[in-house]
DNA sequence: CGTCTTTGACCCGCGC
DNA sequence: GCGCGGGTCAAAGACG
C-alpha cells in the first residue's frame, strides 16, 4: 500500500515523461474492432486518429508528428481548410476513420488504423462520439444526480432505455506512468481487471463539483509502454492551475480564456517540467489544419498548448507565441513556430 | 479533517 | 435465464 502510494506520487510528478520508450506501433487493439479498449461502450462510434505528441527521451528536439482534425463530436463547425476537409470527411456514426497525417497518405479504413502513426515516438489520439446522447449527454449537470441516484444500490433503478455516455476521446501515450496528469483533478473511483490483459483499468472522475467528466486509464496489453486514456464528458470548468509549474493556460488569467475553445477536445497538459527527465513535447498543429472550436471549457480533455496556439488570432499568433515563449519555446518545435509566423 | 485510493460488491447490458 | 464482463458504488483505510 505504502509502496503504491509512493509510486503514485512519483507517477504524478513524472507524469507523461517518465522513461517512455517509443516505437512506431500502435497496439493492434487500439482503434481496432473488438478491443478491450474500444469496446462497444467506450469504443469509437466514430473517431479520428491523431498523432498527438512526440516524446523524445534523449532531449533531442521535439518531433512534430501531426495533428489533424478529427471528426469530433457534436458538430464542430467545419472550419477545416479544403485540404484537411478532404482528409477528414464527416463521419457517420459508428464509422471509424483514420485521419492520415499530413506526411502520409493512408486510406480511410479502420484496418489501417494501426499503421497510421508513421513517426516513431508518437502517441496517438482518437476521438469517439455517441450518436445517441440522451441522458448523460443531455445535461452535464445531471451527471452527479444520476450518480446520486445510483448510489442506493438497493433502490430499484430507473430502466433507462440505454445508458448514454458523453462524447469520448481517447488517446494513447507512451509512458510508464499510468495516470497522466492533465491538469485537472481526478478521483479514482474504481479499478477493474481487464480481460486478456495483465493490467488493470482505472476509472477516474473529475473532482470538480458539477463536472461529470470521467476518465478511463489502462495500459495496452500489446504494447505495455502504451497507456490509453479515454475521456468522457466535457469539463464545465477551467483547467485548474496545478502547482507543479504546469502551463495553466486555460485560464483567463492567461488572456485566452474566452477563446479557450480551439479544440473539440482537450488533452492533458504535458508540461510539467521534470528537470531530470525527458521533456514532454507538444505536437504542433499542422499549418494546414484547423482545430475547430467547441465552446468554453466544454472540452472533455484539454491540450493547453494546442489551445493556446490555436485560439490566438492569426494576427497575433506569432507575437503571442514569441512573447509567451517561456515554455513554448521548449515545447513547440521551431519549425512550428516558423510556420505560425508565416500565417 | 479533508482528500484520495483501494477494493469487494453490486448493477447492467449483452450474448448465448 | 444465466453467465460474463464492464462500469460504478461506497465503506474503509492511508496520508498530509
Amino acid at each position: 500500500m505504502e509502496q503504491r502510494r509512493e509510486e503514485g506520487e512519483e507517477k504524478r510528478s513524472e507524469n507523461f515523461m517518465a522513461n517512455s520508450t517509443f516505437n512506431d506501433e500502435i497496439p493492434a487493439n487500439f482503434g481496432g474492432t473488438g478491443s478491450s479498449i474500444f469496446d462497444d461502450k467506450w469504443g469509437p462510434t466514430g473517431f479520428g486518429f491523431v498523432d498527438l505528441l512526440s516524446v523524445n527521451h534523449d532531449f533531442s528536439p521535439p518531433i512534430f508528428d501531426s495533428l489533424v482534425q478529427a471528426p469530433f463530436l457534436p458538430p464542430p463547425p467545419p472550419l477545416l481548410p479544403a485540404s484537411a476537409s478532404t482528409a477528414a470527411p464527416p463521419l457517420a456514426p459508428s464509422q471509424e476513420v483514420l485521419i492520415p497525417s499530413p506526411a502520409s497518405t493512408v486510406p480511410e479504413s479502420s484496418e489501417v488504423l494501426n499503421t497510421a502513426p508513421t513517426t516513431p515516438n508518437s502517441a496517438s489520439i482518437s476521438s469517439s462520439s455517441n450518436e445517441e446522447q440522451s441522458k448523460v449527454g443531455g445535461d452535464d449537470g445531471e451527471q452527479d444526480q444520476d450518480d446520486q441516484k445510483s448510489k442506493n444500490k438497493l433502490k430499484p433503478k430507473k430502466k433507462n432505455p440505454k445508458r448514454q455516455r458523453e462524447p469520448r476521446f481517447a488517446f494513447m501515450t507512451k509512458s510508464e506512468v499510468d495516470h497522466l496528469d492533465d491538469g485537472f483533478r481526478w478521483r479514482k473511483y474504481g479499478q477493474k481487471a481487464v480481460k486478456n490483459s495483465p493490467y488493470p483499468r482505472s476509472y477516474y472522475r473529475c473532482t470538480t463539483a458539477g463536472c461529470g467528466v470521467k476518465k478511463r486509464v489502462e495500459r495496452s496489453s500489446e504494447d505495455t509502454t502504451v497507456v490509453v486514456t479515454t475521456y468522457e464528458g466535457q469539463h464545465t470548468h477551467p483547467c485548474p492551475i496545478t502547482p507543479r509549474g504546469s502551463m495553466g493556460i486555460l485560464t483567463d488569467a492567461a488572456g485566452y480564456g474566452a477563446a479557450s475553445a480551439s479544440l473539440p477536445f482537450v488533452v492533458p497538459q504535458y508540461f510539467h517540467h521534470h528537470q531530470q527527465q525527458q521533456r514532454p513535447y507538444i505536437i504542433s498543429p499542422s499549418p494546414s489544419l484547423n482545430i475547430t472550436a467547441s465552446s468554453g471549457y466544454n472540452n472533455p480533455i484539454s491540450f493547453p498548448s494546442l489551445i493556446q496556439e490555436r485560439r490566438v488570432p492569426p494576427s497575433m499568433t506569432s507575437s503571442v507565441l514569441l512573447r509567451d515563449d517561456g515554455l513554448l519555446q521548449d515545447i513547440v518545435p521551431s519549425q512550428m513556430r516558423n510556420e505560425l509566423k508565416e500565417e
